[in-house]
RNA sequence: GGCGGGGUAGCCAAGUGGCUAAGGCGGAGCUCUGCAAAAGCUUUAUUCACCGGUUCGAAUCCGGUCCUCGCCUCCA
């Protein structure tokens, strides 16, 4: 089956197409992160369902060139930089929210993009972009120096504005929604590109053929994924929230660049299809600092949670659907992937080191039909423990060679290189003799039908972290 | 005010015209067990916010009502 998805574009579902359909070459860009705070959950869901995507695109067959912006610029990071103690440099006040970020998406196990820019090390190729615009007699500058995209005279030159989100200027509320800006642009609607230096800027300024300041938000994809991946490229994705303004702007600059001032030229197609990612409520509402249910991804690894039961919650349902994050439904995530793990880990006993008879089960069919289609990751999880489920009653019922269990665990790995939720590195620690000989005295116990002892050592075991399953094949430890 | 999502079991969540309304958590029952288990199996919505309508047939389509969320401003 074909992948087919929502492109926001359209407002439908297509089937995919690359631009290149024979190199199967795929080029992908998402929004990265502001390194101004730690990410939230909120982020998370976004560079999950990224990194999902990118995957099951890899999963397809699909070659994958995945650019992931850094937004090391814009008025919170210059604000906090010029705030801070030791005003170094910016790349060094940013530095630990970018390696921060990157310890957490390592712990959800995402998949490092291709290319990772920085919108500083950007700031030609947006000055060249802006250039362009302005030569176009798209953009303009403001008596202070600042320079805007001209909404009207992109349109005039052909330029197609609301791809995205349908607008009616006549219907925004200037003042009211839309706070009055502290530059003179012509029309409301209007964005900036190029922000004239302001005192309150401090040093942290660029220099410009428009004079000193810093570049506005929306330009530093347009410049970075033009870059990178070229004036046209296929897939763009992001939160919902970015449609407007942030996305179509890109779309605005991008294709503003590629019109001619005499008017006549068609523009060039920025992206060829948009995603766009729903956002999170936490227990049941908008999460915000002020009605304490705003987690940050740390906040839930020091709560004990790991990254991929995080994980596993974030991509539980659909992506074009709001999630109600809460914290039961994280330890319903513990719950389940405990199911999953012990599954495998009768597989494998069972496996050994059998060869895998090659052919493909069910699973990973249906898993791609669910996937396919618009990325329902729900149905791809139910197949997933219809899965389990048969699984565990064939092992039950001994109807499985060790070829067959080291079938089903290659279907397995096929289906985890997209979910990811196979526990990191070897999380199988040793343990410890103390534990093993608490262990071996247990058994003596019982063997002696000395109950009352076996149990209290059992309990003592569960009180130093581990719990006894007594199975036909013996006992075995599990850490709590 | 404009634009766009939703309302499905105790909770989370698929399904968008027709087999028994997926799956996960929780609950219940059972099995293995000396007893257990964060082990396994089974089970758990005559019904899809409400009211009308279309249809042989609707959770799914149409009209209305109520509730809820998002975007239009920095925002994943």
């Amino acid at each position: 089956m074909d992948l087919q998805f929502f492109n926001t574009l359209s407002r439908r579902i297509e089937t995919f197409e690359p631009s290149e359909p024979s190199s199967k070459k795929v080029g992908l860009y998402c929004c990265g992160p502001t390194v101004y705070d730690f990410a939230h959950i909120g982020n998370f869901r976004t560079f999950l369902f990224v990194d999902m995507v990118r995957r099951f695109l890899e999963f397809k067959g699909f070659e994958v060139n995945h650019v992931m912006n850094i937004t090391d610029v814009d008025d919170k990071i210059i604000h906090g930089f010029n705030a801070s103690p030791e005003k170094t440099s910016l790349r060094d006040y940013t530095a630990p929210y970018e390696k921060a970020f990157f310890e957490d998406f390592d712990q959800l196990n995402c998949l490092r993009p291709t290319s990772i820019p920085r919108a500083t090390d950007y700031i030609p190729q947006m000055l060249e972009l802006i250039g362009k615009l302005m030569e176009n007699g798209i953009a303009y500058q403001t008596p202070d120096g600042s320079i805007f995209f001209s909404i009207q005279r992109y349109i005039a030159l052909g330029g197609k504005y609301g791809q995205l989100v349908k607008i009616n200027f006549d219907e925004i509320r200037v003042g009211e929604r839309i706070k009055s800006d502290e530059y003179e642009k012509e029309n409301v609607a209007d964005f900036v590109l190029w922000k004239a230096r302001v005192p309150s800027d401090g040093e942290l300024f660029w220099p410009s053929p428009w004079g000193e300041g810093r570049p506005g938000w929306h330009i530093e994809c347009s410049a970075m994924s033009r870059h990178i991946l070229g004036k046209s490229f296929d897939i763009h994705l992001g939160g919902e929230d970015l449609a407007f303004p942030h996305h179509e702007d890109e779309i605005a600059q991008s294709e503003g660049s590629t019109l001619c001032k005499e008017g006549g030229c068609k523009p060039t197609p920025f992206v060829r299809y948009w995603l766009h990612f729903s956002h999170l409520l936490v227990e049941g509402k908008k999460m915000s600092k002020s009605l304490g249910n705003f987690y940050t991804v740390r906040d839930l690894f020091q709560k004990g949670y790991s990254g991929r039961e995080v994980r596993y919650l974030l991509l539980s349902a659909h992506y074009r659907e709001s999630f109600n994050f809460t914290l039961e439904g994280l330890n319903g995530a513990r719950t389940a992937l405990a199911r999953l793990d012990e599954c495998l880990f009768k597989l494998r006993e069972l496996a050994g080191t059998a060869e895998p008879p090659g052919k493909q089960s069910a699973l990973v069919q249906s898993f791609d039909d669910a996937l396919s289609d618009d990325f329902n990751l729900s149905a791809g999880w139910a197949a997933l423990f219809d899965w389990v489920r048969q699984t565990n009653k064939q092992i039950a019922e001994e109807k499985l060679s060790p070829a067959d269990a080291a079938g089903l665990l290659a279907d397995w790995a096929r289906v985890d290189s997209v979910l990811a939720v196979c526990p990191q590195k070897k999380e199988e620690e040793e343990v410890p003799t103390e534990i093993t000989d608490l262990l071996e005295a247990r058994q003596a116990a019982r063997k002696a039908k000395d109950f009352a002892r076996s149990d209290a050592i059992r309990d003592e075991l569960k009180s130093k972290g581990w719990v006894i399953e007594d199975t036909p094949k013996g006992p075995r430890l599990k850490r709590i």
